[in-house]
DNA sequence: CATGAATGAGTTTTCATTCAT
DNA sequence: GATGAATGAAAACTCATTCAT
């Protein structure tokens, strides 16, 4: 393997280390040698291959949010063509998104942590913007595939975002039986359909 | 004074420098030196009036809880007798929710906080579920006032506290320009009274 | 009740409290306010009583050997009109010194927490010092009841009671199946008394 | 110098500092920070090397005891073969134990140090257990090189061992004039030689 | 006399980072 | 490139003692 591989190689696996490492324990709390024990590498390498703990986790916020931004683009890829009814797909969709993303626990829980961690630095406060804005715009183009007034689309696009960021929070901490999470997510799925 | 009030005094000034600190950096990069200097305390003090850094935490976050509970209840008692229609009463009560708790930029910072910590400490987590399941039933009970359907008010409820919830994380990273909170807010709120 | 006797009063409860606390804990680890709350005093007062907490270690040392002074000394009052043969005299008071003394397990404890301190602190050293001369000299003088050989009874009288100490150690840390302390104390105290 | 060995060297370091330290202050009066001094290393590098100041503690008097076990045995090794009878050499044994264990002071000190904080420290008090159990069971088989009779070699093996302890202990507080250490134990060995 | 609030030096421990090998 | 020894700042917490009320 070329050296260019095996660095990224050991940048791939300290990103998957510290994905493991944040289910267990806050990022502060996290230290350097639990993310390198985790990754497997030596701790004292781990300056050679990112400049500092803050570093790491920025490379990994970024690593995170391609990721989930490459499989929903997968999905849409693989699924766009089967399906003729433009809401029918907008439905699947956003099937996708309440079952991979919005319900989906470990994520959920690391978002928070990257939230939290975003209020009070200014880098990954960034990084959270752009990922959100690119976000809510995703949104916005798949429901102007269904409807062709754009104010609507633009206000209904960050509603719905902040409606599945509201229930993901919710599904780590409530009960399942207070928010029926499932239910609920489909229940005003049909509603905001029905309005377009 | 007391010494019975200087204690309470002391407790107060406390509650309210963590406050200050938590608008300022994390829990976990508030040192006890910080929260003393911000009370204009001694520092050993703290450990006089609290048992620990946790036990501070877990105070303080009663203490918030406590505070906004009374703020709406106390607005609720003010302004319940002057309006006749139950409807206009639920819009000026979500107004209310919006403008001062919602759009309150430095309550959503400290309740992402709060969020982020409850992840991992089950303490903080069962207060937390406390407060949004009694917060939930508080909104479920001011629906149920314009609404024979409980399927329908309860799953209202939780839709709204959710959508509440994403838009205040929203309103703190995202630009204004993005998100137009105000008006998404105010336009979701008819829908949602026009649905009832 | 008289002030000078509430002031004794006072001391002698803070003497037993710190006994107490010491069958728990070392000294350096005995805070003031255990001794305190043990004593059922606030904590502030016991510099009323003392000067220090060295201070109340230093009472409490005289304290402690002035108790089992006089318990012996009253035994001994007690019994020795009854004997008429010294030899059973002196087997009745090493009896007595076998049961209340060296296998007491509370008073071993705190002797050897005593002993310790005396290594680093001269003043608890001198007080020990004097106990442990006084207490040789008494054993001296029961020998020399029975013996008129002088150098046999002052050495017999180290030798008895540095046995009997290291006895008392043995049985505190010691399994009683490997040291029969009690058995072997009896067997020694017939060789001793065989030898006289 | 290897990896290997450096850490071995280091430990070593420490436990030495313990030592000197031990002679100067009791334990919970001695910080990480008086240690690290006295071995003249860095006072962050001791947790680098044991996890913790007890962990310190409990590596030192394993490697205080197997120092005196290994002393004594080489003792053995090298005098036994040039003595012919089992009780000359018993004599010698017992003259090597009196010069090198029970009246070397700084071993005592350090001994009386062990058995306090083993009063209140499990982990301690197992090992001390188990050392003393060890070598009363040492002085045991030596008996049984002299004398058939096993029980009176095990009852004499823990009387001896006890009586020592004691002399130790007198011979740290007391006047060498009051006790005459030297001469007391030369006479109840040659009592003792008799006896058997 | 009694109370308990206040002080601040001192403790153990953690950890990101550096750097010689 | 890889390793792990070393550094020292900073954290939470304890506590004897003082002193105003």
């Amino acid at each position: 393997m070329s050296r260019r591989s095996v660095q990224a190689e050991r940048r791939q696996q300290i990103m998957e280390a510290l994905h493991k490492c944040l289910l267990e324990k806050p990022f502060d709390q996290t230290s350097i040698k639990d993310i390198a024990a985790t990754a497997q590498i030596n701790y004292g390498a781990l300056h050679y291959y990112f400049e500092s703990k803050e570093d790491i986790l920025l490379n990994y916020i970024e690593y995170l949010i391609e990721r989930y931004k490459s499989f929903f683009e997968e999905w849409i890829q693989s699924n766009s063509s089967s399906m003729q009814d433009p809401k029918d797909f907008l439905r699947a969709s956003i099937d996708f998104v309440h079952h991979k993303i919005t319900l989906n626990q470990d994520l959920s829980k690391i978002f928070i942590e990257i939230w939290e961690i975003a209020i009070y630095n200014s880098k990954v406060k960034e990084k959270l913007q752009k990922a959100y804005t690119e976000w809510i715009e995703t949104v916005n183009l798949a429901i102007l595939k269904v409807t062709a007034n754009k104010t609507t689309a633009a206000r209904l696009s960050v509603g719905l975002a902040a409606f599945w960021e509201g229930i993901s929070l919710f599904s780590i901490i409530l009960d399942e039986k207070t928010i029926e999470a499932g239910a609920l997510l489909k229940d005003f799925q049909e509603q905001f359909l029905k309005f377009l």
